[in-house]
DNA sequence: CTGAAAGCGCTTACAG
DNA sequence: CTGAAAGCGCTTACAG
């Protein structure tokens, strides 16, 4: 049978053991448990003692019948970028000194495993969530807000009230890159971005991408390819960009993976980098500076977006219900990919 | 109020709710969901179409108060490796036509971390976990598999009774780099480890890597290097040995993540790859590809290894009592930088 | 094959 | 400040 299977060795310490262990009633126990009010200090001490003497540990799922699992669930679209680790630092430092414990569900970059995830961590229970790089409409994601506190990280819509936002400025950030491959002498700029309805991350570092070239005078050179995240696609179309007659001088590429495949792309074909073709992602991860002569990047602190987004949710879990949306300034870090001459 | 925050919206549908519109028992409906035996066809039907008019999910922590809660936890030392990524996509295949779903902890490399997200899932009612490259000593992993079905994929003990493990064959592995580096006329092979006194995959590329040289006659030319797996360290003792006198002409690298590292520094150094000295990696990660010419390295089938562990959890969380110990041969990818001339 | 009742380990009003 | 009782949404023996 499959309970014995699970029933070996040491069963559970419960409440109620503690409680008669302690002398005092299995509220009391409750009540200490949750740092609610309305308990003697020397309750709290025996009681303390008792949890400690036993090795209680309360059974979150068992806590959630009633009232929190203290549990958050992340939903990360894929585990491949290191970004990801970043924010997930940020989340664990935020965690470090509470009850709550974070854990991860990964949406394999679809619209519906990210909502089959969703409903998954809402079945069991979650006291809230924090979506990365939500691919979810406006419609799904006020759905999910209505049923859970929610935190979007990667997601701009400033004007929602349902559930806050934690974002990089991503305009600014596809803006600083343009401006730096402007000065380096650059002209003929180009932006690999993503064939996606709905994410708005891309749709403000296009926006910035365009401000940054129309401030240069470069608005007719403007090229915005949009492509889907797989290996084979992005070969191909980088392949075709590098082999056009008048092929762009420079790419930003709306992420390091993608500007990783473009580097490989691009020495294959016998371009120099950053002589021939100067390249550019975002997120700054680990691999930049593994790339032959270092990618240039957009830094937007994975950690302290972690941090923000996990104090929002924390705060909304105890009953803030109006939104808020932090953002926080891009950092841009120059390589050799975007340093000619 | 927290509750008022929580409970917005659309209430839950229960069992008893779909009991009712069935006009059935709630333990009727209870036998439709678990899908056990002893219901006829047509209350079955009946159920099924309450559930779906109803939209009816059920509480996976309810369930777990009784029986199970259909999650299991897959615990990640970090996020950063790409292999976990295959490894990943491999359970969440396993787990397609199930009721299971997988939900991540990260340990961040510690043992204590380890011990900590164990427990917390522990308390979470998860019905088995998968630990991925445990760094818990024994005499933990078996406390953690006294309690819960556990598999360990990353870790040789085969002999052990108390739970599963999934490997590739890491000796083999270690001996497959050592001896195409051999035949690619490398010589002065060296190696660079972990320091741990835990891991068993370790060891076992080891074993692997000083048969390799024994078995080329080169035993007189073993040289491991053990080392912590922060950037800094990777790169200080890569430098060390790059700048010895008589320095490797080859360095076999315990991951991928060390070889780009070591890639780095040795380009810095002015060496060439693979000319002046030759690397390989264990993982075969996407980065592979995008190092400058190519880093050779071990594929390990994550998404098999993923695959088979989450196949042998559903094993034992349904009974399964006696051990089994997978392993999957190990694939050498050569690239250019073991391919000198 | 079907159902009424007890119970899993907590929290939550409500009395005292 | 402290505790007895009800209840969260399921599953599990046990009758019928």
């Amino acid at each position: 049978m499959a309970s014995t299977e699970k029933d070996k060795g040491n069963r559970r310490v419960t409440i109620r053991e503690v409680a008669e262990d302690a002398g005092v009633s299995v509220a009391a126990v409750s009540k200490v448990l949750r740092d609610a009010y309305g308990v003697s200090d020397t309750l709290r001490a025996k009681v303390r003692q008792s949890m400690d003497a036993l090795g209680y540990r309360p059974l979150a799922a068992a806590r959630g019948m009633r009232g929190q699992t203290y549990t958050i669930g992340l939903v990360l679209p894929d585990i491949r970028n290191p970004f990801f680790s970043d924010i997930m630092t940020g989340v664990n430092n935020a965690l470090e000194r509470t009850q709550y414990r974070a854990l991860i569900g990964i949406s394999q970059s679809s619209a519906t495993g990210e909502m089959a995830i969703v409903e998954a961590m809402i079945d069991r229970q979650m006291d809230g969530i924090i979506l990365i790089g939500a691919t979810e409409d406006r419609a799904n994601l006020d759905a999910i807000a209505a049923r859970k506190p929610l935190v979007a990280v990667g997601h701009h819509e400033p004007d929602i009230t349902t559930f806050d936002t934690v974002n990089n400025n991503d305009q600014q950030g596809g803006q600083l890159v343009v401006r730096q491959m402007v000065a380096a002498g650059y002209k003929r700029i180009a932006m690999i971005g993503l064939k996606s309805t709905t994410s708005t991350i891309l749709a403000e570092r296009e926006i910035g991408y365009r401000r940054g070239m129309i401030e240069a005078g470069l608005g007719s050179a403007i090229n915005i390819v949009q492509e889907s995240q797989t290996l084979r696609d992005v070969q191909i179309t980088a392949r075709r960009m590098l082999q056009a007659p008048n092929r762009p001088d420079a790419i930003f590429c709306w992420t390091d993976f993608i500007a990783l495949e473009v580097i490989s792309v691009a020495t294959e074909l016998g371009l120099r980098i950053p002589e021939d073709v100067g390249i550019a992602g975002y997120d700054n991860t680990v691999y930049c500076d593994f790339a032959q002569n270092g990618l240039s990047s957009i830094d937007q602190s994975g950690e302290l977006l972690g941090l923000q987004a996990t104090r929002l949710l924390i705060e909304r879990i105890q009953g803030r219900s109006q939104a808020e949306h932090f953002v926080v300034p891009p950092r841009l870090v120059i390589r050799r990919s975007t340093s000619p001459g």
